[in-house]
RNA sequence: AGCGGUAUCGUCUAGUGGUUAGGACGGGAGAUUCUCAUUCUCCAAACAGGGGUUCAAUUCCCCUUACCGCCGCCA
């Protein structure tokens, strides 16, 4: 492992792991699989109000889950630890007070009230708001003055003023006029330290070599590279992603649905299909072929071709993925996966082999695991109701196919416990049926079958009909069919 | 308001100083299968606008427009 190459992912855990942070983190591990780096994670728990233990689980669950797994972090350990920065808060003054001594940042007595005034100020005045360096040359007298009032100084950088440029890795040359820019806080008069000054002091120590995250931490880079250049410090690479739009071009939210990693599996969403379109989200493959797994995406990878724009996050693609997905994934691992879907029925009606079969015959059409419910009702239970069939059955044509067809079910065989056995000829049996039928009374094929599967299934759509019969038995198949019967009979 | 960013089919994108501007999703048409769905084939669909530079601009430069982000003692 490359000592040089090293990235981060810092989520903040006031909420469930975001799937725009899920594509950074990506992007984070895809660069250091390519470059042989470290992938580190680190937990900014700073804001202790929000962040939430429920939401750290959250985060390590669905990075896991994602197979983004990281080289550091707070449960491995490293050698930069801790990686929680609540555990850290004792780091930050000493860094503080350093800049405090070169002259580098002062003390800020000014109250919220008096840096209210300054802004609204600012506003009247159509001006950008830059703090008014009042605070910049106080006299030994008012600093006494203050402590006496009990005030407590908030720490702010002192910004000099220059033009500074950066290569960033994916939006090229950025330039920024500092002082534009004004004195910030670094540490709050609560004794901590802002996210600006965290960042760099972390990212520092934790040796990150390259920081790849959302454009829209653009504008704090200058005030963090201000920050590494005062404390000596080598300034890292900067790459910043463009952001992922609902697709109203609005920010990503929870009007929107699933918003959250955690979400999008509640729904049924794979995460192999999830981490794989979210990739497609900015990079592109140089062979055409979008279905690929994260490994073979990081050998193909290159930050700098990553598209610098923002990207709408379509559901119909992602649909479309999750769908290739289901039909390509191991049958034990997809009937693991779709069993808690499946709560509405009594599984233990089905043993695990006729369970994985009933997963293998339906899940071509789903998009999404959840869909499997509304699927399989007929798969349970002994009969079915048959009154979206009425009509159907009440035909003529269903009467000669049911009468023959429980003429055929009578005829196969069965093991002890009631399911057929000789699986190729109720296959032969069914396809003769169709073309007896069609010969005899010209009934299409599809007709034919719709009779039968009406009967056996309430419905006239669904899955593979040999497959269904070999999953009922013999038992249910002729209840259901005399049932339908006494439809088709007039009974 | 200021600062920064972005601009190729509806969406994600490829691509080039001279191309029939390519692919994928979605849409439309058709074929196959016992239905639905799959799968396959075909079709429609884009270089934001205006100036330059150039023999030639979708490509390079500038402006405009639109959109996004940031302007906290949040992260």
């Amino acid at each position: 492992m490359s000592d040089d190459i090293r990235v981060r992912i810092a989520p903040s855990p006031s909420g469930n792991l975001h799937i725009g942070t899920a594509r950074t983190a990506l992007f984070n591990y895809l660069y250091a699989k390519k470059m042989n780096g470290t992938f580190v994670l680190r937990i900014e728990d700073t804001d202790a109000e929000r962040t939430k233990q429920e939401y750290i689980d959250n985060i390590f669950d669905s990075l896991k889950a994602l197979g983004l797994n990281w080289d550091e972090g707070p449960d491995v350990g490293g050698e930069y630890g801790p990686y929680t920065q609540s555990e850290r808060f004792d780091i930050y003054p000493k860094y503080a007070q350093m800049l405090l001594d070169k002259g580098y940042a002062y003390e800020c007595w000014c109250t919220n009230e008096e840096l209210e005034q300054e802004k609204e100020e600012a506003v009247k005045n159509k001006q950008a708001y830059v703090y008014s360096r009042k605070c910049l040359n106080i006299t030994k007298e008012q600093r006494e003055q203050y402590i006496k009032e009990g005030r407590k100084p908030a720490i702010r950088f002192k910004v000099e003023h220059k033009e500074l440029v950066f290569n960033d890795m994916v939006k090229g040359e950025l330039k920024f006029d500092t002082s534009l820019i004004g004195d910030f806080v670094i540490m709050k008069s609560n004794g901590t330290p802002t996210y600006n000054f965290a960042v760099v002091i972390d990212d520092m120590l934790m040796k990150i070599s390259h920081i790849i995250r959302g454009e829209d931490h653009i504008s704090n880079t200058p005030k963090q590279i201000l920050i590494y250049e005062a404390l000596g410090a080598k300034v890292p690479e900067f790459g910043h992603l463009g952001m992922i739009l609902a697709p109203d071009r609005s920010k990503l939210s929870k009007r929107h649905g699933a918003t959250a990693v955690s979400d999008f599996v509640k729904e049924g969403y794979l995460t192999d299909a999830l981490i794989n379109f979210v990739a497609l989200l900015g990079w592109a493959p140089s062979d055409g072929q979008e279905i690929k797994t994260v490994d073979e995406i990081a050998q193909d990878f290159r930050i700098h071709e990553i598209s610098s724009s923002n990207s709408i996050f379509e559901y119909d693609k992602l649909n479309w993925m999750n769908g290739q997905y289901i039909k390509k994934m191991d049958i034990k691992k997809l009937t693991d996966m779709i069993i808690p879907f499946l709560s509405k029925y009594d599984l233990s009606e089905l043993s695990r082999e006729k369970l994985e079969r009933m997963v293998l015959i339906t899940r071509e059409p789903l998009t999404v695991l959840k869909d499997i419910e509304d699927d399989v009702p007929y798969f349970f239970g002994k009969n079915v109701p048959l009154d979206e069939v009425k009509e159907l059955l009440s035909s003529e044509l269903s009467k000669n196919v049911l009468t023959k067809f429980l003429e055929l079910v009578n005829g196969w065989e069965t093991d002890g416990n009631g399911d057929f056995t000789d699986e190729e000829k109720i296959h032969n049996d069914l396809a003769d049926l169709r073309a007896d039928f069609k010969e005899k009374f010209g009934y299409k094929p599809k007709e034919t079958m719709w009779a039968i599967r009406a009967a056996i299934t309430g419905r006239t759509r669904g899955a593979d009909m040999v497959g269904i019969l070999m999953i009922l038995g013999k038992d249910k198949v002729l209840l259901r069919t005399k049932n339908a019967q006494k439809i088709t009979l007039g009974v």
